[in-house]
DNA sequence: AGTTAGCACTCGACCGAGGTGAGTGCTAAC
DNA sequence: GTTAGCACTCACCTCGGTCGAGTGCTAACT
């Protein structure tokens, strides 16, 4: 007994149900509503079939069927295959960025809100991360008589602050010539490499000595893993909107998931190249998130860095859609960052 | 018939009570349980009379009574007046603060957090606002040929910045120059002020149109009324561990007032001068806050500038602990902030 | 061989009846 | 003024019964 296209066409119609409805589908649901050509009877054996093959699960016995993981597995295969996304939300999306914004983080929450309003479903963004981005200009600016502002631009435009203490009492002129002869010596580098020679500058500029340890400590602090930094969540509470959350004890679990940015980030995170992931329940490897899937999709700066969308919604998600939307608000946001 | 001693020691006990539980309680529990020398038929008819002078409902006839928006009301300001707040929370404020973090939105986020986690309600913290700061420093870092950035550094040491497109060519000492000249203009002044003036040095330095005008608009935006920017929630899924918002339908419609940052802010945001602000059921305003309680505290900067903090529970809220660690994270966020 | 009709069977959802227990209000006695 | 006692109320639980959607199986039809 093998997977033909009957069986396939009957899968398919089941899935497209349940996403709809969230409630077991029978066959005779099936065999009328999506006229098969097929009597209730013959849909029947076909499901057992299915469920044979790993492809339904029967809450109860005399209960309806509902797709299995591996059911939505083989349905988004083959959407991803046959790359036919209807795509009416391109201009959803478009007309969300008209205004276009200042600050990566207001782009990163905007683009949250609007991927979670458009797919009705929790939104992640990631903002983008790649190779170490390298020094252009350092400067300082003067923020009190013993603080100081340090402004890092990158070649990727991404601008980079702090403030430090600096014991001295430095006037602006002074400390733009400091900035002028760092920047000078570091330009072209990355951070790490900055953290690596900067014990060198230090030996070779004795004084201000405060100043230099403050941004020595900003540089080793932001070499690292460029830190997962701001994580931009939305449409957190729709997840109640799916029958399957209206259990109290499962909504608190995701929503207490979707409280701690870091783990949700290195969930998120898009391992590979792919344009699209898709985890569907199981693969997520999640535990609190055993009935929920993941979909995720690239955006990329045009500086060689990348940045991951994602959408969390029950396994039972309008994947079609939501991979459209997906694709589509990728493109919009590669688009801003690369001419930024 | 009026309110005795007796009257305000058995209603006492009964808010005690459902604070803890949740549950209707009745004469019997409040006899035994709190020893008050009085038989559950005494402290039967005294519910009756605190019933009638509406302090106490009845769900039902045959369960026991909640204490009403009115009780909790008399309860909170009994608290305050007293000003006995028992404060062995002070010491786990203080711990979650040791690392003292570098920017303002740092600063929220953790106090959000901390706040939350100690009160297991849900945290609100704004950032502070008060009289219009006044810029102290203004300086351009080219960011490449076509763009650079406008740091701001005002009075209060907040620091605010911005892209802005130059149609010049400008490199870094051009830049400097003109950032001198122009902190030299700006320099004491507010935004507003700037604003206004803007004109006047527009004419005067004729080149440089694109950037000027890039400034000017810069200042616009950022001249009203200091943008709720930043609000920081911590333990958003914490309003689920109590069995009120155990209905999935209520939950749902706290949680997404809670995605909304803007109407979140303007409902927290302090009005008048008090040190704490409670409001009770249907005191805060707001419909889906019906059987919510909102404590707030204020929290300054040392240079005028004032911040809030609240927390928003269920209205059985434990106000003694609340408005406890409210009051001691008020006082650790002035301290942060007045030295910084 | 595949398809269909028919039928017995299963099992969750829904409904109403009855029992249980917490809690009240009232009255009468202390 | 306080307390004991008692009848009464009402949410909640459980139990049995009915209903209906849905299945699996079998036998007949194409």
């Amino acid at each position: 007994m093998g997977m033909d296209e009957r069986k396939f066409r009957i899968l398919q119609a089941i899935i497209d149900d349940y996403i709809l409805t969230a409630v077991p589908v029978g066959s005779r649901t099936i065999s009328k509503k999506y006229d098969m050509g097929l009597s209730s009877a013959t849909i029947r054996n076909e499901m057992s079939d299915l469920e044979e093959l790993g492809y339904l699960d029967q809450p109860h016995v005399s209960a309806g069927r509902i797709p299995s993981a591996k059911a939505y597995r083989l349905y988004v295969d083959q959407l991803l295959h046959e790359g036919r996304l209807h795509s009416d939300s391109e201009a959803a999306v478009r007309a969300h960025f008209l205004g276009r914004m200042r600050q990566m983080e207001d782009v990163i929450d905007h683009a949250a809100q609007v991927l979670s309003s458009l797919t009705n479903y929790t939104a992640v963004v990631l903002p983008p991360t790649g190779p170490q981005p390298r020094i252009r200009t350092l400067q300082l600016v003067p923020v009190s008589s013993t603080a100081a502002l340090v402004v890092i631009v990158t070649d990727s435009g991404i601008v980079r602050d702090t403030v430090i203490r600096v014991s001295d009492q430095l006037d602006s002129d002074t400390l733009y010539a400091i900035s002028k002869s760092l920047t000078k010596e570091l330009a072209g580098r990355t951070l790490q490499e900055a953290v690596e020679i900067f014990p060198q500058i230090t030996a070779r500029m004795q004084d201000n000595e405060g100043l230099l340890q403050g941004l020595g400590n900003f540089f080793q602090e932001n070499s690292g893993a460029a830190s997962h930094a701001h994580v931009a969540i939305g449409g957190r509470s729709n997840i109640l909107n799916y029958p399957e959350y209206s259990d109290t004890e499962k909504a608190r679990s995701f929503l207490s998931l979707m409280e701690t940015r870091d783990k949700l980030a290195s969930i998120i995170a898009q391992q590979g190249e792919m344009a699209f992931t898709v985890r569907i329940g199981p693969e997520t490897g999640v535990p609190e998130m055993a009935d929920c899937s993941i979909v995720t999709a690239t955006y990329s700066t045009g500086h060689g860095q990348q940045g991951t969308i994602g959408v969390i919604g029950p396994t039972r998600m309008q994947y079609n859609r939501v991979l459209s939307i997906l694709g589509t608000m990728g493109h919009q946001l590669s688009e801003l960052f690369s001419d930024d």
